[in-house]
DNA sequence: CGTCTATTTGAATGTACTCAAAAGCGGTGG
DNA sequence: CCACCGCTTTTGAGTACATTCAAATAGACG
């Protein structure tokens, strides 16, 4: 269960076997159903969490109650509202799963304390971060620079493995276009997909 | 000249005197006339960047050659093609001074080695971009919740003392939109500035 | 099956863009 | 110190891309 979790640290940084003991203790799983919250706006989010299987989305709801999609993950990824998590403050964003998933996750006061057991641990995640930073950079660019058809398309090519997993509607929300747009773009692109 | 990059590292963790000494040593100072740049496409981006004074622009060009602005950077701020940096690739963004300014630069080895030497540096660039990383999320949500009227409004609300320095111009690419658009924005909008 | 949800289709509308041209503004040289 | 030049901002007409709203069709699941 904790396989992909050590997996994916190691790919970063070393870990020798007690930290990986540590790491693998300190991380509890969570089972969600299909379209069960981890995560509800106003609650806390006290804990790091790490996609072990499955499909989650992070989301916004606005005042006219449309949802606006921030993020897709899938196993091996990481998610969280990190605004939340870091500033002790209500989360503005939920999460919830698009299909069965199991997350690992630590709360806040562990993870602090094994920043401190395990130095790597901080340079990891500093990484980890700098990496979702230049993938949301990227992504700022294109929703300026490209079309709806060409986000669609990127997406797709990007993310094909995901794109299986999700409803149409959502891919819509994500690329910041009506679900009907999204369907017109897919009929005029026809064969191109 | 090194005051506002200590006083920057000490909002987050703390350092000792020598510790001081040592980043002030590494870190050296750049002077930029307005409108010089900084990084050019295509160059390596081998140095982590503060902005001491002044004030500069991320941007991409795309194949049109039209300019989108990614970020603005004044005092206080980090700035760099980050993706570069990592992944020791020409940087694909240009960073260029919009007023006269001074950036503190660190070469990558360097700033490699102060990691070992300085652990709570780690933690500072793990809290340094995880800020980043939310505000950059943020800034993700309202390109595609708000219209450009009310992300010109919010824009101006929160940077009033980088809008003062920015043409209108680049302020519109910034927020994904034209010039022209901007200005009749500006216009409807009248008494509400 | 039948029901609920997701996707498609089409018409009318709106927001932002393009292109062109005029007006404003700031710096520089005569 | 004013006139001119280049760059920025404004204005307006015509257009394009995407939205809203409504309704029909298709798919998934119990």
């Amino acid at each position: 269960m904790h396989e992909p979790l050590i997996q994916n640290i190691k790919e970063l940084v070393i870990l020798n076997e007690a930290e990986v003991d540590l790491v693998e203790e300190a991380f509890k799983p969570i089972t969600l159903k299909k379209k069960q919250f981890l995560l509800q706006k106003g609650e806390p989010s006290n804990h790091m969490r790490f996609i072990a299987a499955g499909c989650l989305k992070l989301f916004e709801i606005d005042k006219a109650g449309r949802e606006y999609i921030l993020q897709f993950g899938i196993k091996g990824w990481w998610m969280n509202d990190l605004y939340a998590y870091l500033s002790l403050k209500p989360v503005t964003y939920f999460i919830q799963a698009i299909v069965d998933s199991v997350v690992l996750q630590i709360h806040r006061d562990r993870l602090n304390e094994l920043f401190n057991e395990i130095h790597m641990l901080d340079r990891f995640f500093r990484i980890k971060t700098q990496n979702g930073y230049v993938a949301l950079q990227e992504r700022t660019i294109h929703s300026m620079s490209q079309t709806a058809e060409e986000r669609y398309y990127n997406f797709v090519k990007r993310y094909r493995i995901m794109e299986q997993q999700i409803p149409q509607y959502m891919i819509a929300s994500y690329l910041g276009i009506t679900p009907e747009h999204l369907s017109t773009i897919r009929k005029n692109m026809g064969s191109r997909l």
